[in-house]
RNA sequence: GCGCCUGUAGUGAAGGGGUUAUCACCUGAGGUUUCCAACCUCAUGUCCCGGGUUCAAAUCCCGGCGGGCGCACCA
């Protein structure tokens, strides 16, 4: 990743985690046993607010049909990871400098030295850089520390003892969608594209988790696979994307330089070069505006070669500005039939493919030498299954019988006129199989969450006090509302309880309740971890059935009956009071 | 993993080898109050963990764990 230096304010970032903290939003996980470094909690307020981000997340991707949602374990044996890739990735032996402390990979260093160094254990690969006196690429100096496994993945058992198989805690949840691919492809009637997703947890044993919510050890993904035919790519349709984002493409002539243009002329200029691509790259422009990002700090931006994954043929990076500067939050590759071809090759499956019917049926005719097994048969007996294999397989057909045919066992058996019989055979050829490929976008939704909560935190003054609120879009919002009885007596607490079951009962609407301290403390207490709308009880309120509802970002009131309130809680559209 | 900095109520801070660790805000109970963190009374709650030095450790030392930054690593 490219360093980007952004002037960060720490302060801000102190007093947000606090508020966070404080308010129950996200926390730092087994904190009453010293905590653990990459592990968070989302509190009762946070919970939430990252429930409705992944519900969010999930309705925009599944409004059109085309893709459903799947959910798999978290545990994964062995065999999956070692196809995917992971393990093999993952597993590497890794020694640093004594010196000056830059780390490689121990292999790679041993590499002159030794035909197969990925296969040694750490004892043997230590032996080679000390006899060999490797030198470190950076400072020069040959001392070495003992190498060791850097193993990001979980390692588990599935079992006990003997019994047992090695397993890992998923790294990605995308295995999982590969594995129902079968399912998958039946469910869409065997019709491609269509896609599936899954939201859940990931795991990596990071080395040094830092930066807060950004590198966890234990991490929610949200990653949609969308398989397609290389061929007949899906028509998509993005003309109406003409707002203009931040683009960094990978430079053929080494320029790094953002770039402003819509999706639609992105694509059309050739910048992005698959459609598919960019339709999933403007999707993920709505869904990041859908849940409040603030668009001018994202970007997309082209992985050079060098840095893409071992997987990906095209990979865009969503990233978001924050304090933490400009962190990858979503990942946008075109994983081609990567996934898919090495678990057929793994796991010998033949059912990880899609059927592509030619527009016209090709006719294939040749000819051929059609063996008459009843004579082939009792002449080569054991070798009878070879003989018609070499037959079937031969490219040229002899001119004259008898003829000398090389079987596969390296002899050769002479074939004479009454074991064949030459003929020319036409086969009706419909269609083919192919492996499909995949576009993958994969969402951090921690990372995500971090963003969302940093764009909206919003520092101001009040009276001469600080007063701090959270801009949440009502989209993810903790609460929908909040019933505050301007006091207790009088009958205002009662009618505000009253108010906030019958709220409470609508489906999908979540209003809460606060009756402590003065009303400006409730007002403030709600502002700050984002409740979008307070409603107030009062006296009024006792004899006319209206209330005061309050909106968040602009403390502005305007009194309704309380009818008329319900009937726009009910239909989502309380902003039109306004 | 290395280096530098760091850890005191829920939050933010002060202090510091010796009686009962300080302050503000927050939180809770009661009072007061006719819409934006008001006020009064009372209450709950803290020295990250382990070891060492010492008559005595929250304070000094060592280790661990956590946090921040830099280097390295990072799908």
């Amino acid at each position: 990743m490219s360093k980007v230096h952004i002037m960060t304010d720490e302060k801000r970032i102190e007093r947000l985690s606090a508020m966070l903290k404080r308010r129950g939003i996200v926390l730092p996980a087994f904190e009453i046993y010293g905590g653990v470094s990459g592990l968070i909690d989302y509190g009762p307020v946070g919970a939430t607010i990252k429930r409705k981000v992944i519900r969010n997340w999930i309705e925009h991707w599944t409004i059109n049909g085309d893709i459903v949602e799947i959910d798999s374990p978290t545990i994964t044996p062995e065999p999956v990871l070692i196809a995917s890739g992971h393990v093999g990735e993952f597993n590497d032996l890794m020694t640093q400098c004594v010196k000056c402390s830059s780390a490689y990979r121990a292999d790679q260093l041993a590499e002159d030295y030794h035909p197969n160094p990925d296969m040694l254990d750490s004892d043997e690969i230590d032996n080679i850089l000390i006899s060999n006196n490797i030198e470190c690429p950076n400072c020069g100096e040959k001392e070495w520390t003992p190498s060791r496994p850097m193993n990001l993945m979980f390692g588990t058992k599935i079992g006990a003892m003997k019994a047992s198989r090695q397993a890992y805690m998923r790294p990605e949840t995308a295995q999982g969608m590969f594995m129902l691919y079968p399912s998958l492809y039946r469910h869409f009637r065997q019709k491609l594209p269509f896609g599936a997703i899954q939201t859940g947890k990931g795991y990596r044993n990071e080395i040094s988790p830092r930066q807060g919510m950004i590198r966890l050890r234990e991490f929610n993904m949200a990653e949609l696979e969308y398989f397609i035919d290389p061929k007949n790519p899906p028509l998509v349709d993005i003309s109406m994307k003409k707002d203009n984002v931040s683009l960094i493409p990978d430079p053929k002539g080494n320029e790094r330089e953002v770039v402003k243009l819509s999706f639609h002329d992105a694509i059309n200029q050739g910048l992005i070069k698959d459609r598919t691509v960019g339709y999933f790259l403007s999707r993920t422009w709505d869904f990041l505006m859908n849940v409040g990002i603030d668009p001018s700090k994202i970007r997309f931006r082209q992985h050079e070669g060098t840095e893409m994954a071992h997987y990906a043929e095209d990979c865009w990076d969503c990233e978001i500005l924050g304090e933490h500067g400009w962190i990858e939050c979503v990942g946008i590759a075109n994983r081609t039939c990567h996934d898919l071809l090495s678990h057929e090759k793994y796991s010998n499956s033949n059912s990880l493919r899609a059927w592509r019917e030619f527009d016209v049926p090709k006719i294939e005719s040749k000819e051929v030498l059609a063996p008459n097994t009843s004579i082939l048969g009792p002449v080569f007996r054991g070798k009878a299954g070879l003989v018609l294999e070499a037959l079937e397989q031969l490219k040229e057909l002899p001119n004259t019988l008898p003829f000398q045919l090389l079987v596969n066992d390296g002899t050769e058996v002479e074939i004479t006129s009454d074991m064949v019989e030459r003929k020319i055979v036409s086969k009706n050829i419909a269609g083919e199989w192919f492996t499909p490929h995949v576009i993958e976008p994969a969402f951090g939704i921690d990372r995500i969450i971090w963003h969302i909560l940093d764009h909206a935190y919003e520092e101001t003054e009040k009276e001469g006090e600080k007063y701090n609120l959270l801009k949440l879009s009502e989209s993810v919002a903790p609460a929908d509302l909040i019933v505050l009885p301007l006091f207790e007596k009088d009958g205002m607490g009662d009618a505000a309880r009253k108010l906030n079951s019958t709220i409470n009962s609508m489906k999908g609407i979540t209003s809460l309740i606060d009756s402590s301290k003065s009303i400006g403390r409730r007002y403030a207490r709600a502002d700050e971890i984002g409740i979008p709308w307070a409603v107030t009880i009062d006296h009024t309120t006792l004899e006319d059935e209206t209330v005061t509802v309050r909106r968040r970002d602009d403390q502005k009131q305007i009194r309704t009956g309380i009818k008329v309130l319900l009937n726009l809680i009910n239909s989502g559209n309380i902003s039109s009071l306004f």
